[in-house]
DNA sequence: CTAGCCTTGACG
DNA sequence: CGTCAAGGCTAG
């Protein structure tokens, strides 16, 4: 501390020493012709090498690259020495020379290595503005419901909507009764669910089926549309998917961000979502987000050949097994696959319709509005009956519907396997989105 | 590694 | 709304 004069602390100048000579310093520099000198940019130099400096950094002020410097070493204990006598000059030019007497002084004007935030407090600050980053894409849209249609991301539209259906089956709204040249037998079975399989087996009488109104026509398709856009659509980074792209559950978690960001992109298009509070919003999201990844893998899931389709063609599903280890798991997830897309088909309505009654659900975790929610879901739960019945016959619609939501029951219990082994991932290891949106702290 | 530039949350 | 001071990112 050769000179005191020229550091203050913080606290000490802010409040009772106004300083002016910056000011004087700034406008004597620019003189009387200062072209629109940015601020009254007062030159505050370098304690450490006397750099232009904006302001205090660890308590001390500071150039940004000793800063930086001082964030990278003050921590690590050093075995390095100073190969001189320790006390080398550190300016703008020497400063790179000599790392042990540029910590150094770094310490000598003031710098405090405990300013540095560790492990915990970093993580602290990247969950807050995770956090916020998924309120504001959330909150931010004051757009409405379907004029942000154009684009949500090219891939979506270029590869989404056509090719998508191709290999099984092709077919995707109305009676997405399509067919699934499975089958020897008229009617699937399992856990005690009958349900035709067929079209074919369906009644022929029109009457039979319900005439959907007008609006539960529309909404359907718009869900359908916003599904399909949005979570059912694929994406690049599946094709990350293919070789051996997936060593651990981390890279599994990591890479399953996109689809966090269309669900959250799919929740934007739901006007019933808005009608939530901010917080209710955020936690129904959360609530959702594995039962979205479930669901959405149900959806690209061959049943003939136990694979997903992804945009570089199939793979078959044992990859994941041999990534995550969670043979146990990753059966029933399969199994839940087949069950579950046995009976939704390519049927983008209808995993959308799914997938709204998952989000809207009044007894997701820190919910406050238990009420509302309910409301909504009961509203989406009449729809898809409706909608059932509409395209399987009032005579098949309740096979259908319980199937299904005994499926999306199901979800829960699966959802929490998969939770379980999230916590036994290293939170440091994982993006900090896919952290705080699956509660990992 | 460095160092410059950028994004953020807290604070007034 | 502007300033301050953390961390992050990334050419070089």
């Amino acid at each position: 501390m050769a000179d005191d004069s020229d550091v203050e602390t913080p606290s000490e100048c802010s409040m009772d020493n106004p300083n002016g000579s910056s000011y004087e310093l700034a406008y004597q520099d620019d003189g009387p012709s200062c072209r629109k000198r940015m601020k009254l940019k007062d030159d505050k130099l370098c304690g450490v090498c006397g750099d232009k400096a904006l302001g205090y950094n660890f308590n001390a002020i500071t150039c940004e690259s000793c800063k930086a410097f001082f964030r990278r070493n003050a921590l690590k204990d050093k075995k390095v020495k100073c190969l001189f006598q320790g006390d080398c000059a550190i300016d703008v030019r020497t400063r790179r020379f000599c790392p042990y007497c540029r910590l150094k002084k770094c310490f000598d004007i003031g710098m405090k290595s405990d300013m540095i935030l560790d492990d915990k407090e970093r993580k602290a600050r990247m969950e807050k503005v995770a956090e916020n980053r998924i309120k504001r894409q959330v909150t931010q849209q004051h757009t409405i419901v379907k004029d942000e249609p154009i684009d949500p991301d090219f891939e979506a539209s270029a590869v989404g909507s056509s090719n998508i259906y191709s290999p099984p089956t092709p077919s995707m709204e109305g009676p997405s009764s399509s067919d699934i040249p499975c089958s020897k037998s008229e009617y699937i079975t399992f856990d005690k669910i009958n349900v035709p399989v067929d079209s074919s087996d369906l009644p022929s009488d029109e009457t039979m089926y319900r005439q959907l109104s007008e609006n539960e026509q529309t909404l359907v398709t718009e869900v359908g549309i916003a599904y399909q856009t949005t979570v059912g659509s694929m994406h690049n980074s599946s094709a990350a998917l293919q070789e051996d792209n997936y060593h651990s559950v981390n890279d599994l978690i990591n890479h399953s961000e996109v689809a966090v960001r269309r669900l959250i992109k799919f929740v934007k298009r739901l006007e019933d979502f808005r009608r939530l509070s901010q917080e209710d919003q955020i936690s129904s999201l959360k609530g959702a987000v594995l039962s979205t990844l479930l669901l959405r893998s149900a959806s690209f899931y061959i049943v003939e050949r136990d694979s997903w389709l992804t945009t570089k063609g199939e793979v078959s599903t044992v990859i994941l097994k041999k990534a995550t280890g969670f043979v146990e798991l990753h059966d029933s997830h399969i199994k839940y696959c087949r069950a579950l897309k046995t009976i939704m088909k390519n049927d983008f309505s209808l995993f959308g319709l799914a997938l709204i009654i998952v989000i809207f659900n009044p007894d997701g975790p820190n919910v406050k509005d238990h009420q509302l929610l309910s409301d909504i879901q009961d509203k989406y739960l009449v729809l898809l009956k409706h909608y059932l019945e509409s395209v399987f016959s009032f005579t098949y619609a309740k096979e259908y519907l319980v199937a299904i939501t005994q499926k999306l029951n199901e979800l829960k219990g699966i959802s929490d396997g998969h939770a379980k082994v999230l916590l036994q991932v290293n939170p440091l290891e994982i993006e900090p989105l896919m952290l705080e949106v699956l509660n990992l702290k």
